[in-house]
DNA sequence: TTGTACGCGTTATCAA
DNA sequence: TTGATAACGCGTACAA
């Protein structure tokens, strides 16, 4: 039970008050030498931890965090990030932290800007950022280097940004997972590859999973695979359907389906018409169109990159940042997690952080 | 941007003093029917949120957390428990909370009853309790009642206990994910279920699992597998290589065990010896021996209880409940997490909690 | 029964 | 450059 030691208690033993003390430790400057050699005398002997619940009750400022992130209603990948981001807020706004949401449209550049126009009008002391698009990704970054507002990334890494966190997947892992997968479940033939739904702007993002998938299939596949990335049409064309008739027509023995986004429900819908649900089919998130093919069994597995984490922990790390001053983690990457029928429902009853 | 309303305002609005008010909120009695009213009145309309910060600054009380578990040295499944459990305190300990651990020897009633008693002697305000032993937990539990200490549990269900809350896993539905994983791994043939370095007590508790792994191969295993319970001899015991080759002899077409328990290393070892590697090997726990033939392949899956989690949490509930007064949810099961070699490190870089 | 005043540890302000 | 002091919102002891 050692007592805590508080600045008044420094400020006693080095002969001074207290507001010396906290200029010291705050390094505000305004101190002689004589004064600033006494305080960090007495510092360097003892253990000082700030009272973090004194700071937060005094320096009563509230802080303003802007999240800019695709809105849910035109990718439904993104409904669970934003649950995330309000648990966090619902649990974090006693200490003061105020949370505005910027939602714009995944694949417009117009879109992000006009939303990251309004973050920053705000005037934010923190921004939690969905880089969806490379280049608009990489200017606004630089705004907020500029303007010198912290800045917290999730979900898609870009190299060259400059952040001071990161929370997401590591995606090359990822693709050796989903590997590991396939070779447990299907059966030896053809493997299709295909990164439906996504941009070309991201081709390094996919092009980390397609690796992983081919590293790994390489290395224990046993030559059992044949792995072939293949191009469909949209989904939302009406083309879809019979694009992938049609390249199932071309690799007859196609056993296997890894899609690298979230839209594995949308090739699913399609391998239950062509009555084709045979093939394994492995995809990506718990949306809810991929949860009822999972339960159908036409989908086998989904790999879950806790989305509603990633939003939770952005705000969390922003929060631990701005208001305790807390030291973050540059990087943080969530669990592969694994979903199948059997455990799916062990996932959805933890959509909530209540810890 | 809705300010804050403090008990000055309410009491402003009631007309009646800060005093008055907090009797109110806290139902302390000692106000007249006319204030009470008032003050009700006001709070009918507002919605007034306590700040915690404030609260917990102010009275400082400590309050202590007594953690009952076993001695991880006896059983090495406890360590990441108490790790989980000290990085929840090094987390709340700024809100005043003060925890100390009672090690017990996880199949000796002495050994809980004597710790048992040294953690109630300690005066604790809460208690976290691994309830290893179903008799001496019960009357344990009783004690707590008595004494009006709140009890939270965590990794072993026990039904007629009482208890504020429990952290743990869906039992028959782990069965039922690691049947799901031996079908989709093992060729056709005999399956072998073990329960081996667990006491008879527990064996509502082990009865579970096994009954959720019969359902599904029942139901989907497409009378491909023969479900087989075996007895083995004790891990310390000499003749637990023998006994285990002796199974094996008598089952001929062996293609997969499913162990129960975390010991499913004891059982990787052997078949290492006996050169019987394809054997298809599923356990529970992320424990340094499991990971080790996890990552030589010997074992083929392990099923993640989040040990980690279940402590770090169990002291997060108590806190909540203690030092903020919160609900905290009486059940809380956590993910069935499937760890496979190739997402074992997403796993484990993620035993640290900062969020 | 009611109201007031002090303390929790820190930050911020202001006079010296 | 210093030190004293008033907030921050709540709990509590004590006086009215």
């Amino acid at each position: 039970m050692t007592k805590i030691i508080r600045i008044k208690d420094i400020a006693e033993m080095a002969n001074v008050s207290m507001g010396t003390v906290d200029r010291v430790i705050h390094n505000r400057g305004k101190v002689s030498e004589d004064a600033l050699k006494k305080v960090l005398e007495v510092l360097e002997q003892i253990n000082y931890k700030p009272n973090l619940i004194a700071r937060t009750l005094s320096s009563s400022k509230t802080q303003r965090l802007a999240v800019l992130l695709p809105d849910a209603d035109l990718d439904p990948f993104w409904r669970s990030s934003i649950l995330g981001i309000r648990q966090a807020y619902s649990e974090h706004n006693q200490f003061g932290v105020a949370v505005s949401e910027y939602l714009f449209d995944p694949y417009s550049g117009d879109s992000f800007r006009e939303q990251a126009r309004k973050a920053l009008e705000w005037q934010p002391d923190g921004i939690l950022l969905a880089p969806t698009l490379r280049q608009e990704a990489l200017a606004f970054a630089e705004a907020c280097q500029t303007n010198q507002i912290p800045l917290v990334c999730f979900n898609t890494h870009i190299n060259e940004l400059a952040m001071l966190s990161f929370i997401g997947q590591d995606l090359h892992q990822s693709g050796r997972v989903a590997a590991e997968l396939m070779a447990m479940m299907a059966s030896p033939g053809t493997i299709l590859v295909t990164h439906i739904g996504e941009q070309v702007q991201n081709s390094v993002h996919i092009g980390a999973k397609e690796t992983g998938f081919r590293e790994f299939m390489a290395q224990k596949g046993r030559n059992h695979f044949e792995v072939i990335t293949v191009q469909l049409a949209s989904p939302t064309s009406p083309d879809f359907e019979n694009s992938l008739a049609q390249t199932l027509e071309t690799h007859p023995h196609t056993k296997g389906i890894y899609v690298t986004t979230s839209k594995a429900y949308e090739i699913a819908r399609t391998l239950e018409k062509l009555g084709k649900t045979h093939v394994c089919l492995i995809g990506y998130d718990l949306i809810d169109d991929n949860l009822t093919y999972l339960r159908s069994g036409t989908i086998n597995s989904l790999i879950h990159q806790n989305s509603d984490r990633q939003g939770f922990l952005g705000i969390s790390y922003l929060t631990d940042y701005l208001v305790f001053q807390k030291p973050i983690p540059a990087l943080r990457y969530l669990p592969l997690s694994i979903v199948t029928r059997e455990n799916l429902d062990s996932y959805l009853s933890n959509i909530d952080f209540s810890q």
